[in-house]
DNA sequence: TTGAAAGCGCTAACAT
DNA sequence: ATGTTAGCGCTTTCAA
């Protein structure tokens, strides 16, 4: 049996408010008990069930993640921002994955609203946006990171610049010369991948050169997806001479087709992305990348959450876009 | 205000204990009122409070995980493994990441344990092994991953053979004809390190090979350290031919230094790893490397917590042993 | 079949 | 300064 309160109360012929009160440093206690209880709680080991105290709370000290992709490295930087604030914050973090399944999402969504969460962070992959309205709506903070949901209602929100920093990326792209640009990009219902693409073509447009519908790919941001779109393109007659990537994932694929045909990077295609922060130092060629600043992403959806929390009041929306940075590398490139 | 059991119950002229029931499916309740129930919770949009039910069944339905590095991308499949099974048994799981640090772990342990979590999965870096016996003793079923605890006590643990596969690699090594080795291993109080290393040890007294204090470099499991040493070593006359190294961020961080002096691999130095699983397919050269089923380990973790806490007795401490692959690569190998 | 009521372990308002 | 007690929202025994 697990020791509780009321045991060190009547250990020490106290009362269990005497106890509790010391325990949280709340009321007054007069300075031998508090001393007396101490050191009892010290030698029965005693530890206080938060579960209990949630209930009594009415929230429990935890934070919600909802991810699609708990083994991309993104993420996991993303939740370790996270958990980085939450734990400076007494707060401990529901890791959930809801490996792009829109209806394994929302059971999270639901799973973490009855466990009474402080808060929500989803990386939502937006399949039935509305499904998650009456939720944002009950009050405990949501905040969204990476993709934006498609409702109207209010929301909060952490990310970077996509439509920016794909252009800049493109811009880059042209800058080396490239003329026929190729673009794989991920869900189109998803925020990320439209802003990509849209950044991609608003920098080819503004520049005079015309995206060809033929280059454009769609598929998961998945290794598989760029793989089977560029083996695909490997068909054709011609290819372009280079390729953006809306994310790692999708150039991985890709590359893996392009090598099994025996075509080199960057000299018969260039290629950059979105996303690939090699932590190995051995990747070959260098990516030219534009990487998000994931780690602080997550600790800024988090302090959202806790500055929400403490304040109480729900006050309106917030947005927070970050920089992200743009890591050109010329072994990858080579204009044309 | 969210509305709860009594306001469904009020709402229809019926007893909480009556929708209590045909929420959780126990009980005898009319067919008729069962279904009248069912309509006004979903009418209502009634969501369980979870933290209430977890305190009346003395236990929340979630796993505790600790991993010294949430950006490690073992770890990540691990936790990938760990999430899929609990998800499957309705549990959640609370991710922690002790960064290394001895000290945040213990005190995760603490906050896991005051969470009445189902179960607790831990990659100890096993700083102070003996404060964490007290909470093995307390009933809850802890899993050890990855690292041993150097404790006495009963403890449940889920890895592979360390020793087989370092033994496994050296040989490959040795196979290829070198002669000169060096070893990288981590902190050697975890076992991890310390297994990988005997392994290496082993191989070459088998092999009548002998080895030189000199090449043997402990640090922490961190690119850091992996450069630090091998720094430190490139000031000597001579270099070994071939490296080991205990994980892939410490040959990163070596490999990051033997580049920076202009030396190249495997010319100059063949090298092989634990845990280098190349997902962008895009590192060069190709890495030798044993690879741990990361996935499985945290899968197999979770499913031990899950059968304990069905059964209810708790039994014998179980260890389970999982297999690694040993995928050699010429590309980082070439003999002498 | 249905309902009343006793807790689960804790906090906090209130009384002493 | 200390103690008593009414809940937090739910499950479950026990009676009706």
């Amino acid at each position: 049996m697990t020791i509780q309160l009321k045991d060190i109360a009547k250990y020490l012929n106290v009362s269990v408010s005497s106890v509790s009160k010391t325990i949280n440093g709340t009321g007054r206690v007069g300075k031998e008990t508090r001393e007396r209880i101490m050191k009892a709680i010290e030698e029965l080991g005693y530890q206080p069930n938060e579960v209990a105290r949630s209930l009594k709370r009415k929230s429990a000290n935890s934070l919600g993640v909802i991810v699609s992709d708990l083994s991309n490295p993104f993420y996991s930087k993303v939740i370790k921002g996270i958990e980085s604030v939450a734990s400076r914050n007494d707060h401990h973090v529901i890791v959930c994955n809801s490996n792009e399944d829109a209806h394994k999402e929302e059971e999270y969504v639901k799973l973490l609203m009855q466990n009474r969460v402080s808060g929500l962070i989803i990386a939502s992959v937006g399949g039935n946006p509305k499904a998650l309205k009456p939720y944002i709506r009950s009050g405990i903070p949501f905040v969204f990171i990476d993709n934006e949901p498609r409702i109207d209602e209010q929301y909060n929100l952490v990310t970077i610049d996509n439509i920016k920093a794909s252009y800049e990326l493109t811009q880059h792209l042209l800058d080396q010369g490239h003329r026929h640009l190729a673009i794989i990009t991920g869900p189109l219902d998803q925020s990320t991948a439209l802003e990509r693409k849209l950044g991609f073509e608003k920098c080819l447009s503004d520049n005079g050169v015309t995206m060809s519908e033929q280059w454009v790919g769609s598929g998961e941001f998945k290794q598989a997806s760029g793989y089977a779109i560029m083996k695909d393109w490997l068909k054709r007659d011609q290819l372009p001479t280079a390729l953006f990537a809306a994310n790692d994932f999708l150039l991985y694929g890709a590359t893996k087709a392009l090598y099994e045909r025996g075509l080199r990077i960057p000299d018969d295609m260039a290629v950059a992305c979105f996303d690939a922060d090699d932590e190995t130092g051995l990747i070959r060629p260098r990516l030219t990348s534009v990487v998000q600043p994931a780690y602080d992403i997550g600790a800024a959806a988090a302090e959202m959450i806790m500055r929400r929390k403490q304040e109480g009041a729900p006050r309106q929306a917030e947005r927070i876009v970050l920089e992200s940075s743009f890591r050109p590398n010329e072994s990858s490139l080579k204009g044309r």
